[in-house]
DNA sequence: TTGGTTGTATGACCTGCGTCATAGAAGCCC
DNA sequence: GGGCTTCTATGACGCAGGTCATACAACCAA
């Protein structure tokens, strides 16, 4: 069990006692694609650490939506920390992939933190990652769809390469959007031979253009910015 | 100078010595509504906290428009955290009152985080928020305006009490819209009574209806057209 | 095999809100 | 005062994209 955790960059910056006690104290969880792994709103009573795989958080929308807040890849990926010292999941846990995660009693979890300082770095660290990445997405939010499904593409290209296993209804929640408008979106991308597709899986052929919409359109702004 | 850094819900974590220290490598800064405090993508120097006032961090789009991405307010605001250990800033920070910040040399908050368990905690603690909030905002960003608006005005009655000073400029700003979208929602709110307004002002006069159009739309959706 | 489910694809319609324009009111400086 | 700028307010127009409908292909289970 031990060793499962070393192999978790975040546990690196244990030492080996330490990191023996711990797993006496945390166990491995595997969940196959699509099951829940937490639920919005209950008792947060485990941080999840995930080891394998791709989680989705996703909220609820007040028009009975869903949202994919975060995807969380292996070593960047604490579910759960928002919850810290505040009770409750503020979201949903979704396995997008087949996943393996590392799930932690948050007491256990709180005393690392107080008792190892490293740790506790490595922690604030991925908690600021996640803040620049959020930032991103909501600067992004209210670009026209093309934008924001670029930008997923391209995130989702640092997690698994060219070829991405995901379905348009899946793109379309981490884009803000509805799947016939990720279909039709990457269709034209398609035609403009950017990307490629089928049964549940999108290929990037091209990132350039992709890359080319989120550019800044320097030049020509209004004086005031509106716009 | 110590003794303004007590005022300071971070800096109580810190016992008296480190305070003095700190003291002596930190200086208070004010700023004006509008100012700009730092830009994003310039070398990240320093951290700021906020200690009066409240500061906002906008983004620019591709579209060359503006989003805030967070509306900072004393003692949960670090500006420029998220850029810690990545050497630029991710966006600009610009005082939405008149304010008054802490800047801290980077490396000295560095060393603070691995001397006093008790203020990483603090710190480790306010990104957590910070990771809350900002899902709640990318979970309603594709809803109507009307709800993204209600849910500005309810966080900035958190910080400002009923009576908020805004312009509608602002408030589009923080809801993801244009200024004349704003004036509009808002004035539909006025007409229902929900909010008055004057120049430069809102005043929420029920907060009800606002949390209701949030509340999720249990049961089976759109009896008739009204979200 | 059949029948059910999920993913892909496209057409048609309609509306929320972005955009442009115009105008009055409030505040500011000389 | 007069002349700015900023904020508020409202009308008119157009379109990106949400919504609904239809259809076919892929996959699975019995």
């Amino acid at each position: 069990m031990s060793d499962e955790l070393a192999k978790v960059r975040l546990f690196q910056t244990l030492q080996g006692v330490a990191r023996l006690q711990l797993g006496a104290l945390c166990e491995v969880r595997r969940f196959r694609r699509g099951d829940t792994i937490f639920e919005e709103d209950r008792p947060a009573e485990f941080v999840w650490i995930v080891k394998q795989g791709v989680v989705h958080l996703v909220k609820q929308t007040p028009q009975n939506g869903l949202t994919v807040i975060f995807a969380m890849t292996p070593h960047e990926a604490l579910c759960g920390i928002s919850a810290f010292e505040h009770g409750r999941y503020s979201a949903s846990a979704v396995a997008a992939t087949d996943t393996q995660l590392i799930k932690i009693p948050a007491n256990a979890f709180s005393l690392l933190l107080q008792d190892h300082p490293k740790f506790a770095a490595a922690v604030l660290s991925t908690c600021c990652h996640r803040i620049r990445s959020m930032a991103e997405v909501i600067s992004l939010a209210q670009a026209p769809v093309e934008q924001r499904l670029a930008h997923v593409l391209l995130r989702l290209r640092e997690t698994f390469g060219k070829t991405i296993p995901i379905t348009h209804h899946e793109l379309a929640r981490m884009a803000g959007t509805r799947w016939e408008t990720s279909i039709r979106t990457l269709s034209s991308m398609k035609r403009r031979g950017w990307v490629a597709s089928s049964r549940g899986k999108v290929t990037i052929l091209d990132v350039r253009p992709l890359q080319a919409l989120l550019r800044r359109t320097n030049g020509l702004s209004k004086p005031d910015g509106s716009t």
